[in-house]
DNA sequence: TATAATAAAATTGTCGACAATTTTAGATTT
DNA sequence: AAATCTAAAATTGTCGACAATTTTATTATA
């Protein structure tokens, strides 16, 4: 699963990208106070570093900090799922509009290819390349917009939200052929450099996406 | 200008918001470093806060940091431009489509009233009420989306980077009137719950305001 | 003189301790 | 017994000091 990969250099990077894997994929799970010194004995660093590392995670609304009494993870709610795709639809919408007009088309042959080699593994009953799959095809398009506060933005927020929905609503391999379709009218879109069907296409996948989750967590 | 007053409760949040209205508004200048003794110094306060402060400003693309080197005020570029109001042109856009559905009478009457007041005084030539009433008219929208996440993401992180391109580049007044009438439109598609045309509008009216800002960067 | 290696200075990263605030537990009162 | 006030414990906020890294200044070499 590892496309953009960032490199922790200093000791609160480690702690932070530690931290925020914990809590996305459940480990430390919703609602759950994160105690600065238990944390700090945890990891074997510093309070300094591991109040560092919250700070960061608050920034990405992973996690809610009120002054004096500290941060808890954020609880997930039919509401919070609800906002975070209304968001998702917008920018990656955007971005799929811009990826038609600034990706190279090298880039964008490679994706192709890339849908390709996937739907052989579907077609075989891998379906555990799907999660990955459906990542890196969102993050290809990301950065084909070649906006660089945009490929911030998604990469190193929504992404991560998002993903932590998908865990706790144990959603790991659901709709995999029509995402498949899905997919591949957006990369024929964007290879037509048709912006405006893109990012309409893009923005009714987003949707899918949402109800799919929707109904899940309906039922819980 | 005060609508959404943060208020600070911790001496971080003192140093934050004082540091980045400082960098917003132009007192400490695009590309300038950020020295965390010297900061420290200036504000009476401990070396911790003002790397607090810093990295929160990191979080609000503000400022630029690298490890072991230092944080820097980010440069204003034309390409950084355009990549902010593509962002905006699509998070705005979405917000006017939220509010359509999700604003409640009262609110929509009370943005209508405000434009209202505001035409009558430029009218008389009181222009320079100008930038904090198209601020708060996007904010007010913002806010009857009714989706906090969306809201927090605009008005903490968005519109400061924004505000610092217009004062950097001596944007305090221009486009008062036509930007009136654009205003008035989106309204009456808000007021109308017509989601679809209040986004459309809505993303011309920041094309609209982007271009008249690369305008004035391209002459520089 | 220009370049490279080296040492000194300055800056950021990390740590443990103290201060301020909140939470918990116990005592007091009705 | 329930509610309120009080004191103790625990937690977060802030600070100054030390460690690690980078930058600058100096010296040595081609």
């Amino acid at each position: 699963m590892g496309f953009f990969q960032e490199q922790a250099v200093t000791s609160s990077d480690k702690t932070f990208f530690r931290l925020r894997e914990e809590i996305v994929e459940g480990e430390i799970s919703a609602g759950a106070k994160l105690s600065e010194v238990e944390l700090s004995t945890k990891y074997e660093v510093s309070r300094a570093v591991v109040r560092e590392a919250i700070n960061r995670l608050e920034a990405c609304n992973i996690v809610e900090r009120k002054a004096n009494v500290g941060a808890r993870v954020v609880t997930l709610t039919a509401e919070g799922l609800l906002e975070l795709y209304q968001i998702r639809e917008a920018l990656e919408g955007m971005a799929a509009r811009l990826a038609a007009q600034n990706m190279p088309e090298t880039e964008i042959d490679k994706l192709s290819n890339l849908l390709d080699d996937q739907f052989e593994l579907v077609k075989q009953g891998q379906s555990y390349y799907q999660e990955a799959g459906d990542l890196d095809f969102h993050y290809r398009i990301i950065v084909g917009t070649q906006n660089q506060q945009l490929i911030t933005m998604l990469s190193n927020g929504i992404y991560h939200l998002a993903r932590m929905y998908r865990v706790q609503l144990g959603m790991t391999g659901p709709r995999v052929t029509t995402a498949y379709d899905e997919h591949k009218h957006i990369v024929k879109a964007i290879a037509n450099r048709d912006g405006e069907l893109a990012e309409i296409l893009m923005r009714r996948h987003i949707q899918y996406s949402k109800n799919n989750i929707a109904v899940k967590l309906s039922k819980m």
